[in-house]
RNA sequence: GCCCGGGUGGCGGAAUGGCAGACGCGGCGGAUUCAAAAUCCGCUGUCCGAAAGGGCGUGUGGGUUCGAAUCCCACCCCGGGCACCA
């Protein structure tokens, strides 16, 4: 036998680290030596209590609460992830992982929001087809969220692409488009049964036609009219840049396009819309009933917009007929123009009126020629009144949102017309001005310049009379007043503050036929479609008259045909969108039978927008296999209900807060009209969201305002040196164009994927911006190596811990320890839960001797939600044979939370100058009594007596001289 | 302009009427080492002081309170949202 000789390994001769110390390359180990077991045995499966999916796990107790937590899903980019990225993911992770050992029933799982814009442009920058590029995507996205550790159940997973998905966001659609919105009931109903009313006549047609003697397309016309998805001819925003068209929502505050910055136009085009706006009561009063942050619900209440005030109609008196005046009315005029206005008690000081330059009445309105009492201003320098209006539409028709935005000088032109205010009969010019918006209220206004800004402004620039109607407060010296004060130079309102004034002119509107109390809103219909390849198909034809139709739910899915040359066209400002499935021409056409024999209809050729398939996925979650329903009812229940008579939905939702308008209201409209429909149990979607701030990190330009690889700066002395040259910092988003990309995978190398997730969490409360720094990350390995150190032998690898029992101080630290850490973790306070646990670990590191097991198991499964892989491992370590997921997390001993003496400082006039131990059982003289008598304390209060002293039970004590 | 957040050591942050700066990063000192790394121990808001101890200190100014980072008033700065919305 020849002699062995063996070499230590390279690395531990050069390094000379202990052979078993937690470092990054023992940490990747364990990490996928876990992730494979977890895989293996389902540990994330969680079963559903009926239906489909009902293997995986469930908690023992029947009674076990459910908990429903999720992630907005990503779309993904496949530009690559950074350390930004898995915030929230891991936020949603650690607590669902915490829920699970309180013995909750947790459901958790992530999808994917893959089609739409964003998917689409990068497969236009990549050359690829989306399919490949969305694929190849969602595989990577998978592989790298795994490997975080997060604890998802993948059979639950899906992508908005998949046409086992999408198939269900058509039948939403048709849902949708099926049904029309009853004022009356407040809610949604199948168009069938509107057709019902009509046909028995117990719903009258608008033009007063028996239904039988209506024409087949005149009936599906009137019922188009009804639907909640619906065709619609309106001013839509056109962007070239990325060839389609935009939702209101999608269009930044600078008239530009959210995605790609692309300037965007406004042009009248057919397209989808969804009738949002008869939600918008129901969409404003139930955020009331969400555990939503007063921001995000601020800001949807600002977009919904509502506002209280009437609809007042004002006669036109045209140049040949008598205006119609008194109290007979405005619907003797030949025309009126209706205003809304929330001041309607300023009516007695309206001196002109303004329509939008769209607004349909103009042509009508406009004169030949210039009335008498034309003023030189008001005619725009043109001939006739007909010129001055031709030359002012055009000239608006140029302007731009921003020119708008940025030139808010008061222009206009007169009419030629005069209306009436029906309040005093008095004859008052009309003007066409930029300063009203067709979209807002009726797209005309009555001008009341004594009491709003822009009348006066407008009064000045074009001399028109201004009258108060508000008596100014004492001192006002400014123009248009807007506060409150009483009713004057206003007949029978006289005297009347605001909110009378206001009750008292409604009345009288609505008993003399002049209009109506009202309420407006901001909100638009939501426009629907888009003019590109990346979407779901809508499942919609057109008949030969050009009207749509349903296609069947038994011909659902209707699937995205295949196209070589799917991208969209370079276009300009005028030409028009031109969908890319206009180019499959083998599936424009279709022979159907919808009901009047086969025929040949035309196929919807736009879009959905990236919405759609966002607006309902967590219904999919819920019961992801299921072919013949969208989500079994009863499981829909199970999840989405709430125990607690809160409005129920999904339990915890965290997502960024740049969806605070856009996904957010969609999604709470769509569930809401399943909700009426009853395909859901609940009105809302998403009982209480969490926004999560974002990483950002600091980057750095050169003298030339380059910028350069942030990684390759260093720090002298307070200035930041990249190649020996000075550099300026600044921070912002992590990403190619500022240089300052980490990505886990660079942590994982280093650290491992527990330290990272660790250190995540540690860096600062979750809803909170931070800048990420690299060199911090160290802190959270250490917390693990000691925690490692602390129950395992670093040279041998064998297990410390000792069953000896703990000491009875250590035993209290580890009970207040885990009081402190429950209730953080259930208030998503991770970074205080983390320091309350390294607090721990702390004394462990400074006490003598081995850890006991009392206190090393609870630490392990105090940390289980946090570090999963190594938690599992020490955990095996410890002698278990099961996984820590389903572990019951520690409780703490009420009794041990109690301490028998407490210190108490004490102040004297409010500063502390010493600190007495006490009895913790000690009342408040033995309190005041053992303060006086300290040495230190006699010392300053000398030979007098105290003037007060103020004793908070177990807190402290004060004296005051 | 209006509406939300926020402002605390060199840095991330903790404390929501009761000991300001927990925990971590960085820094300084020590132990260990031939040396270094790693590890462990100690110090680390600032000023005065040898020390004991004391002064000052949570954006600024005022107020309430025995006591204020925390509550109230006014203002300044930073971030976000909305904005000719009648």
């Amino acid at each position: 036998m020849c002699p062995t000789i063996t070499f230590p390994s390279l690395e531990a001769m050069s390094a000379d680290i202990p052979a078993h110390r937690y470092d990054a390359s023992r940490a990747t180990e364990i990490e996928l030596k876990w992730q494979q077991q977890w895989l293996d045995d389902g540990t994330y499966e969680t079963a559903n209590t009926g239906g489909i999916l009902t293997g995986g796990n469930r908690p023992a107790d029947p009674d076990a609460g459910k908990l429903f937590v999720m992630d907005m899903f990503p779309y993904p980019s496949g530009s690559g992830l950074h350390v930004g990225h898995p915030l929230g993911f891991i936020g949603t992770d650690v607590f669902a992982r915490f829920k699970r050992m309180t013995g909750h029933h947790v459901l958790h799982t992530m999808g994917f929001d893959a089609f739409g814009l964003p998917a689409e442009e990068h497969a236009r920058q990549t050359g690829q087809h989306p399919r490949e590029n969305t694929e190849a995507n969602v595989a990577t996205y998978r592989r790298q969220l795994k490997r975080l550790g997060l604890g998802h159940d993948q059979r639950r997973s899906v992508s908005t692409t998949d046409v086992a998905f999408y198939r269900w966001t058509q039948w939403i659609f048709l849902q949708i488009f099926n049904s029309w919105y009853d004022d009356e009931k407040g809610k949604a109903r199948p168009i069938a049964e509107l057709e019902a009313a009509f046909a028995d006549g117990s719903r009258p047609t608008p033009d007063g036609r028996p239904w039988a003697e209506l024409s087949v397309t005149e009936r599906r016309r009137l019922l188009n009219d009804h639907r909640l998805a619906y065709v619609d001819e309106a001013p839509v925003n056109w962007c070239p840049g990325l060839g389609t068209v935009l939702a209101n929502e999608e269009v930044t505050v600078d008239g530009r396009s959210e995605r790609g910055n692309h300037p965007v136009f406004r042009r009248p085009l057919k397209q989808w819309m969804m009738r949002i706006t008869s939600y918008a009561d129901r969409l404003l009063a139930d955020l009331d009933r969400l555990d939503w942050t007063d921001a995000i619900k601020t800001m949807q209440r600002n977009w919904i917009g509502r506002s209280e005030g009437a609809r007042i109609d004002f006669p036109v008196a045209t140049g040949n007929a008598e205006g119609a005046t008194g109290s007979k009315g405005a619907e003797g005029a030949e025309e009126t123009i209706t205003v809304f206005t929330t001041r309607p008690d300023t009516v007695f000081g309206a001196t002109y009126m303004v329509l939008a330059p769209e607004h349909p009445l103009v042509d009508t309105l406009t004169a030949d020629a210039w009335p008498e009492g034309t003023k030189d201003p008001w005619t725009g320098g043109a001939a006739s009144p007909t010129e001055a209006v031709g030359a002012y539409r055009a000239a608006a028709a140029q302007k731009s949102d921003l020119d708008r935005q940025e030139n808010k000088e008061k222009t206009g032109v007169f009419t030629g017309a005069f209306a009436v205010v029906p309040t005093t009969g008095a004859e008052i010019p009309v003007f066409i001005a930029d300063y009203v918006l067709m979209g807002y209220g009726t797209g005309a206004i009555m001008a009341v310049p004594g009491q709003d800004e822009r009348d006066w402004e407008f009064a000045e620039v074009f001399d028109l009379p201004i009258i108060r109607t508000v008596q100014p407060v004492e001192g006002f010296d400014g123009k248009a007043f807007t506060g409150e004060g009483p009713a004057i130079n206003s007949g029978f309102l006289d005297g009347m503050d605001v909110g009378a004034a206001k009750r008292a002119i409604i009345d009288w509107l609505e008993t003399e036929g002049f209009g109506h109390g009202t309420v407006n809103y901001k909100l638009r219909d939501w426009l629907f479609s888009r003019q590109r390849y990346w979407g779901e198909p809508f499942p919609i034809v057109f008949d030969a008259d050009g009207e749509p139709q349903a296609v069947p739910e038994s011909a659902l899915p209707v699937e995205l045909p295949e196209l070589i040359d799917w991208a969209p066209r370079a276009l300009d400002v005028d030409s028009a969108p031109e969908p890319p499935l206009g180019r499959a021409e083998a599936w424009t056409t279709v022979e159907m039978d919808l009901g009047e024999g086969p025929r040949t209809y035309h196929r919807e050729l736009n879009t959905m927008p990236q919405w759609a398939g966002s607006c309902w996925y967590y219904l999919r979650y819920l019961d992801p296999t299921n072919e013949n329903l969208v989500v079994d009812p009863e499981v829909e229940q199970y999840w989405m209900s709430d125990a607690d008579g809160r409005v129920g939905g999904v339990d915890l939702y965290i997502g960024g807060v740049e969806h605070a308008v856009l996904h957010l209201l969609y999604s709470r409209f769509w569930h809401k009209v399943l909700f009426d429909l009853g395909h859901v149990s609940g009105p809302e979607p998403f009982q209480k969201l969490f926004n999560q701030g974002y990483i950002q990190a600091y980057a750095y330009q050169d003298a030339r305002g380059i910028y350069v690889d942030a990684e390759e700066v260093e720090e002298h002395g307070g200035a930041f040196l990249h190649d020996g040259r000075p550099v300026t910092q600044s921070y912002g988003k992590m990403g190619k164009s500022l240089k300052n990309s980490v990505t886990p995978d660079d942590m994982y190398e280093s650290y491992g994927a527990d330290t990272l997730r660790l250190h995540e969490m540690f860096m600062g409360p979750l809803d909170q911006d931070r800048v990420w720094d690299t060199s911090a990350v160290v802190g959270s390995q250490r917390l693990l190596q000691r925690v490692w150190r602390n129950l395992v032998d670093e040279e041998t690898g064998e297990v410390t811990v000792v069953d000896a029992p703990a000491s009875d101080d250590l035993r209290r630290v580890l009970h207040r320890t885990i009081e402190q850490v429950r209730s953080d973790m259930d208030g998503l306070r991770f970074n205080t839960a983390i320091a309350k646990i390294t607090e721990l670990n702390n004394e462990l590191t400074k006490a003598e001797g081995p850890t006991p097991r009392e206190v090393a198991e609870p630490l392990v499964l105090m940390l289980a939600p946090l570090v999963p892989h190594i938690a599992e491992e020490l955990w095996a370590m410890l002698g278990h044979d099961d996984t820590v997921v389903y572990t019951p997390f520690p409780e703490a001993d009420p009794a041990l939370l109690v301490d028998e003496s407490i210190e108490m400082p004490v102040q004297v006039n409010g500063k502390v100058r010493t600190r007495i131990t006490v009895d913790a059982e000690a009342d408040d003289d033995a309190v005041q009594a053992a303060a006086l008598g300290d040495a230190r304390i006699a010392e300053l209060v000398g030979d007098g007596e105290p003037r007060k002293v103020i004793v908070v039970p177990k807190k402290l004590v004060n004296i005051v001289l």
